[in-house]
DNA sequence: CGCCCTGTTGATACGATTCAAATATCGTGG
DNA sequence: CCACGATATTTGAATCGTATCAACAGGGCG
């Protein structure tokens, strides 16, 4: 089965929530892409409690940094059922040499993967829980472009490693979005999200515009 | 002036603390190399308290974000004087053209990035302050490659502003590891590190290695 | 040498974590 | 299709950590 991977140029896959596209420490031999769907990337805290450092949506790139030493450096999870592409590193390389359209595709990556990075940074790991959340849920919007505003909610415990808080906080943060109606169940674990109001929320740090007097 | 920059190929400046290499927003003509000093990446918050979501020591690429859209994405201060070197993006787009060692090296600024990006969110944004003041130090030694356990102490703002929390709580966790005697002063604002403490320190999270133990 | 700025320390209030219990939800098999 | 058990989420109350404000000390610069 392996060996058919490594034979196999790239091959399209539809993989079902929690499938583990490859664990941290791991040898590396492929990078994949997103066509649709949800994955994270977990590092695993020295004191058990895994992190997640990164979320990949539609169009992003999984495990490039397995290009420099061969080794991948999380664990890549779906969240959801996801479609991937698998681009063993042999095509890459034939890809790679000298070619100007790689450099730009890097480039292209890095700059999204940059950004990212700096909201996740300012965005979601300072400032009150409330406020983590309401950006996590603009972000999940984006990642996974949903043009309706509705949303597959991920478990809370993953909002949290996210967040970098505990399950509880963000339980109470999202209870209080939903009784003022910013988030509004339409499924199980699908909400439709108020983008107006949280979008108003997000924006403006003023204290005025807690949603306590929204309710 | 600015003729000059453009005209010239590669500048090499050694600048003083408090140099703005560029501010966020500004419309971008070069990146820069850290030969040797420190470099913070400055994000403004629409709270209007700064957030730094980088630091960049001796080897760094500073302003390659601008690549993609020509505009700058934070506001770049040496926190030290520090030397430079200035590359216009003439001078890189020659280079850059199917150039094979290019990609190389865009793969390895990239992956220094990611790891810093990660440690930035697991290492300096999560748990007790007196953790995270820990983990910076050992980031600072590190990324100013100071072999001999000496550091050069930033400004509690910045420290601050890096791990988003308050100077007041950063002042205290650091008067504890100067109690602790893991922090000497050498010199203003100069401190020596009993390294081995500190890796203990913050390579085990166990609640018995807190230093209020050591003192 | 003295002023100003930066850093330190104390007291209080707020927010988050934690542990525990109750409730809701999901998947499964009858 | 419904009932059930297992799992996930919500809620409550007490504790702990951090932010905040204000006053103070100390060091560095003119």
């Amino acid at each position: 089965a392996d060996f058919d991977q490594i034979l196999e140029p790239i091959r399209r896959a539809v993989v079902p929530t929690g499938t583990i596209l490859y664990s941290e420490g791991e040898s590396a031999n492929a990078v994949y892409t997103v066509r649709w769907g949800l994955v994270k990337l977990v590092k695993q805290s020295p004191d058990g409690a895994p992190r997640i450092v990164r979320l990949l949506g539609t169009g992003a790139a999984v495990g490039l940094e397995a290009l420099k030493e061969g080794v991948y450096w999380h664990s890549a999870v779906a969240m959801r059922e996801t479609a991937l592409c698998r681009v063993p590193f042999g095509v890459l390389d034939r890809l790679q040499t000298g070619n100007a359209q790689m450099t730009d595709r890097l480039i292209l990556q890095w700059a999204r993967f940059m950004e990212y990075a700096d909201r996740w940074i300012t965005d979601l790991s300072t400032g009150p829980v409330k406020l983590r959340v309401q950006h996590l849920i603009a972000l999940l919007l984006e990642i996974t472009d949903s043009t309706t505003g509705e949303i597959e909610m991920p478990h809370v415990d993953d909002l949290a490693a996210i967040l970098g808080t505990s399950a509880e906080s963000v339980s109470r943060a999202m209870a209080e979005l939903k009784r003022a109606k910013v988030l509004n169940r339409v499924a199980p674990r699908t909400y439709r999200c108020d983008l107006e109001t949280l979008s108003r929320l997000t924006g403006l740090h003023s204290p005025s515009a807690d949603f306590a007097r929204i309710a």
